[in-house]
DNA sequence: GATGAATGAGTATTCATTCAT
DNA sequence: GATGAATGAATACTCATTCAT
């Protein structure tokens, strides 16, 4: 309901009435709407990351195979039926509940950049990347997927989207986030040794 | 006004004590607060086109340096002040106004798209960047300067920006999108010269 | 509960909490909010009855002694710990309560003016008051009695009785009320007498 | 309607429609049903005091003439269409609205009793009334007026006064005042005078 | 008997919208 | 054109009342 509506223009007995129950119930559980949003955010935030915590892949393979197999969960995540929500209230909202946003931008967003700065680290350390700092590579992969996360919600206004699966703009995202780490020419070192 | 609170909760009253007026004068030039929104937001994105549309630096160089160019011009419309609102704003509303959420769609993202498409390909035209779909590349390349705009807009939130600077982000920004582009071989013109 | 809100404002939760019960089970003994109200009234009115009934002091002596002693008696029960509340709630609600304000004024305030008529008018007959309507005069002492025990008990508002104490306040009452029913100059029959 | 339903039970819809206004108008000079009450309660006893003020009858004579007076004009103030409510709310509210308490208890009750204190202190001095202290007498006296006022506003319920006319009952009071008050010798001047 | 979770009618309050000036 | 007082529809919130346990 909010997610949809937004916060000011949802009902609370829209909401008593999705859930089955009566206007008056719903404060026998949150002293008022404002509270009852912010559990509500808060609650879909928190059972995101117990989901993804359990997805934590043991992958083994090149940091390549590592990084790939975490961006398919991530995807999934992003592309998970609350997210698009969650991110269109936690912006729409971000003056008014600043405490949800800070909790947002913690516990998914600096959460999310930390665990991919990690397997970023490791290719660099085996050479398989090129040296870049791995937070940075980290929210430049991220943002991506983020964003492409929301135009597929929202394939019918987002054209360049339109058309395409959301295998196949994984695959494009994967692809270029590969492309924009992997280590240069040293993969060719036989070409000058030419007399 | 609209963009701090959100439609629903900014007041018209506020709207117009901040714009001189008194409430019964919005009236005269709108039918009513929806179409108040409307036109706000239609204007807010007009309005960037048109002051981009000047930008269309006829910047000379290589692919790199013209695309570095167009990243910079970019980066300086995400960053400008009316940006944030209006990414929220559409997001927010994209439920309840479906009109708008296309329009900027076709106007502001798109548009980006297809403008930095052309300099992409240009650049694999001559060998520059690596072959790609340019259209994929160009979602590739504005999704993270979307991102990283919205971050920076909330640094107070956004630990992983916090420290920097809107132009080290942007050094950032290039960095990564020139390399994520560029073609493998250019680094060894010399080798083939061999007889 | 009642006595310090009022009717509309005392919650029933409120109540069954002092009570010790839980809201449900106010409703085994009462059909509703009113009726409890009502029973409270007529209950609290009924138990002061009882109580002074038991104080019907078979004082002897004078009808001065005999007045004083019931004005102290009287005095006892105003300043008894419901009288105050009591007055409040059938003078706020005289209008939603017809039943309970003539149910007062019947039990208390006109069984209070009988008795103290008759006392009054005993002092009469024997030439120690002066000839009044005893009903009049009962109603002129207990006026100032009831008066007086409201603002005692609201010393912090009626700065003047604020630093006399309730048996102070009861001298005073107990004084002016002798002084306006003695006989006059009667009580020196004998000075005309001397030739 | 305050007056009548006291302040929970008043639907503002009522005030508002017995005002000849909407709902929201009233909203427009007070910010919330509380203020409005406490305003109307401030006004009525204002407007009260500034009508007496008026009555500040200078009248001349004897000092149980100018008692009897005052005594008459406090009468009218007590009948006054506004006072019995006035009491009321006062009383049912005096826990809510201390201040309110205050102000009526400073305002109207010790006011009236320091003006009536001046008029028996002047009877005293002359001889005329016997020494008592001034305030307690004044206490003594206004109390019955507005137990009296209170009883006759609700002939319906108190029995004693049905019967009779707020005129009777006015001279009821006044002469029991003056009984009160007057001296005991001065009526037996001659007795002393045979020789 | 007793409980307290659930209900929904009732109301204070807000605010977009109108319109006489 | 501009104003802002007045309106009343819309809605968060409260609390008496019910009833399954």
């Amino acid at each position: 309901m909010f997610g949809e509506r937004g916060l000011a223009a949802a009902r609370l007995e829209d909401v008593a009435k999705r859930a089955g129950l009566s206007k008056g119930t719903i404060y026998l559980y949150f002293p008022n709407k404002e509270e009852l949003f912010r559990e509500m955010v808060r609650h879909s935030v928190v059972s995101h990351i117990e989901e993804r915590e359990q997805e934590v892949s043991a992958a083994a393979g090149t940091a390549s195979d590592v990084l790939t197999q975490h961006l398919r969960s991530y995807w999934k995540f992003i592309r998970s039926e609350p997210f698009a929500p969650l991110f269109r209230l936690i912006h729409a909202e971000i003056h008014n509940f600043p405490d949800l946003a800070r909790f947002y931008a913690d516990e998914v967003v600096a959460r999310s950049h930390r665990l991919m700065s990690t397997l970023i680290a490791r290719g660099i350390e085996s050479g398989e990347f090129r040296p870049i700092d791995p937070f940075v590579a980290a929210r430049m992969l991220a943002a991506p997927f983020v964003m492409h996360g929301v135009w597929c919600t929202h394939r019918e206004f987002f054209a360049s989207v339109a058309a395409k699966s959301d295998e196949q703009v994984l695959e494009e995202l994967i692809d270029f986030c590969l492309h924009a780490l992997k280590s240069r020419a040293p993969e060719r070192p036989a070409a000058p040794s030419t007399p």
